[in-house]
RNA sequence: GGCCCGAUCGUCUAAUGGUUAGGACGUCGGCUUUUCAAGCCGAAAACCGGGGUUCGACUCCCCGUCGGGCUACCA
């Protein structure tokens, strides 16, 4: 039903020379276009970032092979699977533009069929019931073979595996054949997860093999850790999707950000467009061990994204983050101060909604001093023309010459006055932007009531 | 406790037996400069420890230590 739509629409705005460095060429992942992979989230609430990552993943891995990815929402628990909950996955995968070709299924959806194997596995008496429930059979000994190709084989000793519960006693499918059903149905022949899964893959490759199947090629990647070492979650700050989007990064650098996060591609490019990742994303570079989510260099690269974008892009992403618009020759004068979407209106909110209020700046650049520059700086004001950044400029550095002053003693009074703070974009530039009028208006102002 | 995974600058990573152990973020210093950024230049900063294997180990093996995951009739 909810089928997504072809997802490029932020990419053609993506002009950031990040290929110039890339002097090899591209190991791109061979053509494979019976590859199957899948996205399973549990709707628990906002999409995490560490499943946003292994989505981008699995999407990678389709996109860049010619093979297709699957959306399958694992809510057997119909407590946690409210509608809700489903839609914050969805919201947030279209927001990263990472789309599917299958789904979103329902597990639950399924539960006819997984009755259907369970009856299945007890009739081959490779299942049978207990207290109630019903375990699948493992042998005393002997082992199971995890393919991963990440960490290569891992394997599991029988003796250390009990024989585990795949239904409940009402009869209802357990996680671990749900799981091991559909994939087989759906025909998956990667499965990209997280780490935490890796202790559940021998059964669900047992339960693969007692059907008669070959399990699919298993990828079980590093978990991502806040910077105290522990799981990231709520308290580590932004940790999942929809908090990123509202701290004001855009999707190309997530998704770049968040590639990154658990795997390399040499030792000299960090910046990929998507169309490169497409390309250069493997799973056998992803890394073994696990990462730490580090918004400082995300804010970094989300910065760099934003300095490539197109300026009426930018406007128009800036108008809608702030809900305001006539933005476009404010977000000229910041484009190069905002590392992300949120840092703009504390930066320009003043040419909108008059002066910021901070005694501090008053207190310290409109003293005495301060003001009689701001006056002279009034006057020379009143007359330029045209009112615009140069002339602006070449008269305050004319008042600047002849108080022999420091520039910035002319400079801040002004700042302040305009703006209310210490930090502004150019204060030619904003002159120019506000209009005399309104900038002879904030100086009186400032002048009178300081 | 048991089973499993992991370990390179503070962080993300490169290196697949022979490198002055590279890059990026951050940090520090400088340049630029009207504030703040951005930009440019430069610096400090790492192979967890111990044994092997080898002519030679960050790379391979073993042990230890530390970190993490799993350990439900949750997913």
């Amino acid at each position: 039903m909810h089928r997504s739509t072809s997802a490029r629409r932020l990419d053609h705005h993506n002009g950031l020379r990040i290929r110039d460095c890339v002097g090899l060429p591209p190991m791109s992942a061979p053509a494979n276009s019976s590859l199957v992979d899948r996205f399973a989230p549990s709707p628990t609430g906002q999409l995490h970032i560490g499943g946003a990552r292994t989505a981008l993943y699995n999407w990678l891995v389709a996109r860049g092979s010619g093979g297709k990815m699957i959306l399958r929402i694992e809510d057997t628990d119909r407590a946690r699977s409210t509608k809700e909950n489903v839609e914050q996955i969805l919201d947030a995968l279209e927001w990263l533009d990472i789309d599917w070709d299958e789904g979103p299924i329902s597990q639950a959806a399924a539960d006819g069929r997984h009755r259907e194997v369970l009856a299945q596995l007890l009739e081959s008496e490779h299942a049978y019931e207990f207290e109630g429930s019903t375990r699948l059979k493992v042998p005393d000994e002997g082992s199971t073979t995890v393919h991963d190709v990440i960490r290569g084989d891992v394997t599991f000793q029988h003796e250390n595996i009990d024989d585990f519960t795949i239904a409940r006693s009402d009869g209802s499918p357990l996680y671990n054949l749900a799981v091991a059903v559909d994939d087989l149905d759906s025909g998956v022949t990667h499965v990209v997860r997280g780490e935490d899964h890796l202790s559940n893959t021998p059964r669900q490759v047992m339960i693969l093999n007692a059907l008669g199947h070959e399990p699919p090629v298993y990828a079980h990647l590093p978990l991502l850790h806040g910077p105290d070492g522990k799981k990231l979650s709520k308290r580590h700050g932004a940790a999942s999707v929809q908090e990123l989007r509202e701290a004001g990064y855009v999707p190309e650098a997530v998704r770049n950000y968040l590639a990154l996060l658990g795997w390399g591609y040499d030792d000299k490019q960090t910046l990929f467009s998507t169309e490169e990742l497409k390309e250069l994303f493997s799973l056998d570079r992803v890394s073994k061990s696990s990462a730490v989510f580090d918004e400082q260099k995300l804010r970094w690269m989300n910065g760099t994204y934003l300095r490539e974008l197109a300026p009426a892009d930018l406007t128009e992403r800036l108008e809608k983050f702030t809900g305001r618009d006539g933005l476009a020759d404010a977000v000229e004068l910041c484009r190069e101060k905002i590392q992300t979407l949120a840092d703009f209106w504390p930066l320009a909110g003043f040419f909108f909604d008059g002066p910021a209020d901070d005694p501090k700046a008053r207190e310290k650049f409109l003293d005495e001093e301060g003001r009689s520059r701001l006056q002279a700086a009034r006057e020379a004001l009143a007359t330029t023309e045209p009112f615009d950044t140069p002339s602006i400029e070449a008269a305050l550095r004319e008042v600047v010459t002849r108080l022999d002053a420091k520039p910035n003693k002319v400079f801040q009074p002004i700042r302040v006055a305009i703006s209310g703070t210490t930090i502004s974009p150019g204060i030619f530039e904003s002159l120019e932007l506000l209009g005399r009028e309104e900038s002879l208006a904030r100086i009186d102002s400032a002048l009178s009531t300081s």
